[in-house]
DNA sequence: TCTGGGGTCCTAGGACCC
DNA sequence: TCTGGGGTCCTAGGACCC
């Protein structure tokens, strides 16, 4: 108990964030990789997912072109993206942290909350659980993570990011002001790049300059909910509790509000028949992934990014909720010719289902009729098929083929 | 040489109903 | 006959996060 401070907290958080997580989980048992500048990411219009800390020295930030990437750093190795591998690591580190607290709460592949109140009279002060918990990631997974320590979490997720790399900050409740109000507006959870600007022009460019500007005038720049909001951010105020759950639709987990699925062309397109037969794949990942999960939805979206990178969605919502491939396919195909483009070249489309709930709860009204029945069943059998060969294994007759338009 | 893919939430206007 | 308000659903877009 080194920390006078932590006594004083009611509710310890700790936010753990994997120090380049995809980069690091990429290079690992790597030894030819020690010492080299490592970029996750790919495509040839693709952006960087992940890049370690010797790449980011030259300026490669997540996101960012792979193209303006490969140029700051032309010396990186460039790993693509294991995502199976990722995922699996992941869960052994969300194992690691259930030992040492059962209150936590997923946020992404590579980042968590844990509420540690209820362990620090076993496992010592917060600070102390923090290197813990970090000792544990590297041993059992050979990578690293920062942590931030504070009685409210969007504290605690901030302080992970002054940690990094491999680090830990503890931000007791009596210092949250001085460490809060000198940070850069853009440094809060919910202000990006927009709202940073929109803020700075109106001359708020500190977080205590946000945190003594009355909530009115926030709201009227930024909106109802976001002016009060980061009013609250402002002041270290979130005491929002920390909920164990899992992010994605796991066990126990709330199911996902949408599933959807986009591609970008490796070439933009005029061509309706290509952009049909794109639709046609990713309603029927959509659709896969729904009927895996057992839910069903009722509004079908498209999204169309053109060659300019404007970017549109069109939405319908059907009578009855679907997971049935071909509906979602007739309704995206529906929503698309609607936009009557002639000669626009499309960089990108993807669909997407909205509005899910779960399959029991869809009283579907068994009387539809055959033709949807045997959708369905059709599905089933080609989903059968994808379990037990592989997803090239089955695919519709209008796609056999169709591949070469994206790679070629 | 530009800019991925998976999501969530908020806002705002119009339709419609009470 | 005129006027108003509230609630909900639908649609489109925008901002943000990892």
């Amino acid at each position: 108990m080194t920390d006078p401070a932590d006594l004083s907290w009611d509710c310890p958080v700790l936010h753990v964030d994997m120090d380049a997580f995809y980069a690091s989980v990429a290079a690992r048992g790597r030894p030819d990789l020690a010492g080299r500048p490592v970029v996750v990411g790919g495509g040839s219009r693709g952006v960087v997912l992940s890049a370690n800390y010797l790449a980011r020295e030259r300026g490669v930030r997540s996101a960012m072109p792979m193209t303006r990437a490969r140029r700051l750093c032309p010396r990186a190795v460039v790993l693509a993206p294991d995502f199976d591998t990722f995922s699996s690591v992941s869960s052994s580190v969300i194992e690691t942290f259930r030992r040492v607290t059962p209150l936590v709460e997923v946020l992404s592949l590579d980042e968590a909350f844990l509420d540690v109140s209820g362990s620090t009279r076993r496992l010592g002060s917060p600070r102390e659980i923090a290197e813990q918990v970090r000792s544990y990631v590297h041993d059992e997974q050979g990578i690293t993570c920062s942590v931030g320590v504070a009685a409210a979490p969007s504290v605690a997720k901030l302080g992970s990011r002054l940690a990094k790399p491999d680090g830990v900050v503890v931000v007791p409740p009596d210092q949250v002001v001085a460490v809060l109000h000198p940070l850069d507006v853009g440094d809060l959870y919910g202000v990006g790049e927009k709202t940073r600007s929109l803020l700075h022009r109106l001359g708020l460019v500190t977080v205590g300059d946000v945190a003594r500007t009355p909530v009115p005038t926030l709201q009227r720049a930024l909106g109802h909910h976001l002016g009060a909001h980061l009013h609250e951010l402002a002041w270290g105020a979130d005491r929002r509790p920390v909920v164990a759950r899992h992010a994605p639709a796991f066990f126990g987990g709330e199911p996902d509000r949408s599933m959807g699925a986009q591609e970008t062309f490796g070439f933009d397109t005029d061509d309706r028949d290509v952009v049909v037969r794109e639709l046609l794949r990713l309603a029927g990942r959509v659709g896969r992934r729904m009927r895996v999960a057992g839910v069903a939805g009722r509004t079908v979206a498209i999204t169309v990014r053109f060659a300019d990178f404007t970017t549109i969605t069109r939405s319908r919502t059907l009578p009855e909720a679907t997971d049935v491939t071909s509906e979602i396919h007739r309704a995206a195909t529906r929503l698309y010719d609607a936009l009557g483009l002639q000669r626009a070249r499309v960089r990108l489309v993807g669909v997407r289902v909205e509005g899910l709930v779960p399959c029991v709860r869809v009283h579907r009204q068994l009387l539809l009729g055959e033709p949807e029945r045997g959708w369905r069943e059709a599905d089933r059998a080609v989903d059968r098929a994808i379990r037990r060969f592989g997803s090239d294994a089955v695919a519709p007759a209008s796609l056999l083929g169709g591949r070469a338009t994206r790679s070629a």
